[in-house]
DNA sequence: AGGCTTTGACCTGCA
DNA sequence: ATGCAGGTCAAAGCC
């Protein structure tokens, strides 16, 4: 039992105001905050750490050859046979990008746009995107938030612990570099696996070179045990830091090429053990599919916006999340606490009605509905699930479960005539 | 009427 | 022991 007081303590990083973010800011890894915890009742403690510092784990991160890539995989027979799929894809992305829709996975629709712009070279994002970190010190750009929307991307970060697949976004720091440091072009886009994913990342990861850009949100995640785990290991908080910058979508599909031959890209990597998870999104309130309430508001010293404080509406749903929005709307801090143990009401989806991934949560939902292991590690995790782990490499896994099946729906999805409206038609129907 | 947000006060942990 | 900062509570107001 551990009553609010009880949660663990997620620091947000804020390498901009931290006196000392100059010297080593940042985040640490949940395993660290387990080990160095003196005084805390469950041994758990979060900090932030400096990147430095950070025990990332290379050792799992598989990188792609030299002929494996986005573009590559593009110009992969196998792929381009499929002219049906193609077009649909064109036609998705083109959509997408034409109304802003809410993407969950940044790099699907980087992905998608890719294609796009192979296919009618209509791949124009201006902007880079954004930066994540994680918990571990991982980094890594996506996109921000619509600029006629605000609604946020959602930057998908996968981390695998022994057990789960995970992806991660990595940007490699020279040293000394901190985090709001954004000057380095050096990020790397790493597919992680793990023992058994359940993700359905195989064994044999990925490199995929993203010509992301840098400024962006930072992403870090807590780990804590919760009452419904029992499991030391087992994931409950999380937390993001979504940067503040403007910038769309993606970057450029040039750009996405170029990094992509320079080695500039972005890596998904894996997180090790004890960091199980690490999935984060970088949302709106009630945008991540569950409803939430406000129950408090800090001026924290530091930030120059204030903390919100969100709990899960849902009955005995302890899940909370913080998050820092500036006064433009745009959120630059989330952190999560707690795992939700129940699927997501369904009328919240309504809340997010353009939400274009809300196919593919509504699929996942079906499909995973939190049996017990993801849904106590990575309860978060379903809100993301268009993560990069979705990447069309991956989905060449066949023999995998989970993200190939994922990315198997979206391209049952994107064959249909036009699934996201039929989609909508239906969602209408039964709101009616 | 119910649910949510706002906001000042209170609680807790830490240095 | 004390002050500070972060997190939470809860009353009031709003939608």
């Amino acid at each position: 039992m551990e009553d609010s007081h009880s949660l663990p303590h997620t620091s947000f990083s804020r390498p901009q105001h931290s006196p000392s973010a100059n010297a080593a800011p940042q985040l640490t890894s949940a395993h660290d905050h387990l080990t160095d915890a003196p005084g805390s009742s469950n041994g758990a403690k979060y900090r932030l750490m400096s990147p430095a510092k950070l025990p990332i784990s290379r050792s799992t991160c598989i990188t792609i050859p030299p002929g494996l890539s986005p573009t590559s995989f593009l110009e992969s027979p196998v792929l381009l046979s499929n002219i049906k799929g193609i077009f649909a894809l064109v036609l998705f992305a083109s959509v997408a990008r034409e109304i802003q829709i809410r993407i969950r996975c940044q790099v699907c629709l980087c992905w998608l746009l890719n294609i796009a712009a192979k296919v009618s070279n209509i791949g124009k994002n201006e902007n880079p995107a954004f930066m994540l970190t994680s918990k571990r010190g991982v980094k890594l750009t996506s996109a921000e938030p619509s600029p006629t929307t605000g609604s946020f991307f959602k930057p998908q970060l996968m981390q695998g612990s022994g057990e789960n697949a995970a992806l991660s976004l990595q940007k490699h720091f020279s040293s000394g570099n901190t985090i709001d440091e954004r000057t380095s072009s050096s990020f790397e886009f790493r597919f992680h696996t793990g023992a058994n994913s359940t993700l359905g990342v195989s064994s044999a990861g990925l490199a995929i070179p993203v010509g992301l850009n840098r400024n962006g949100p930072v992403i870090h995640q807590d780990q804590r045990h919760t009452q419904q785990s029992s499991a030391p290991s087992s994931l409950a908080s999380q937390s993001i830091a979504v940067g503040i910058h403007d910038s769309s979508l993606c970057s450029t599909t040039d750009e996405l090429n170029q990094a992509g031959q320079s080695n500039t890209g972005i890596q998904a990597s894996s997180s090790d053990h004890k960091d199980s998870i690490s999935s984060v999104s970088a949302e709106r309130t009630s945008d991540d599919g569950y409803n939430w309430r406000k129950y408090g508001q800090k001026l924290v010293k530091g930030s120059e916006f204030p903390r919100s404080y969100y709990k899960c509406t849902y009955p005995n749903c302890e899940v909370k999340k913080i998050f820092e929005r500036s006064p433009s709307g745009q959120i630059t801090e989330i952190v999560y606490k707690g795992s939700h143990d129940h699927p997501k009401p369904q009328a919240a989806r309504r809340h997010n009605p353009g939400a274009l991934l809300s196919i593919q949560e509504d699929k996942l939902d079906r499909d995973l509905s939190f049996t017990g292991q993801e849904d106590k590690l990575n309860t978060n995790n379903m809100e993301q699930n268009c993560s990069p782990a979705l990447s069309p490499l991956q989905a060449n896994e066949d023999g995998v479960d989970g993200s190939g099946s994922q990315f198997q729906a979206i391209n049952d999805d994107v064959e249909e005539d036009d699934p996201f409206l039929k989609r909508r038609k239906m969602e209408d129907s039964i709101d009616v």
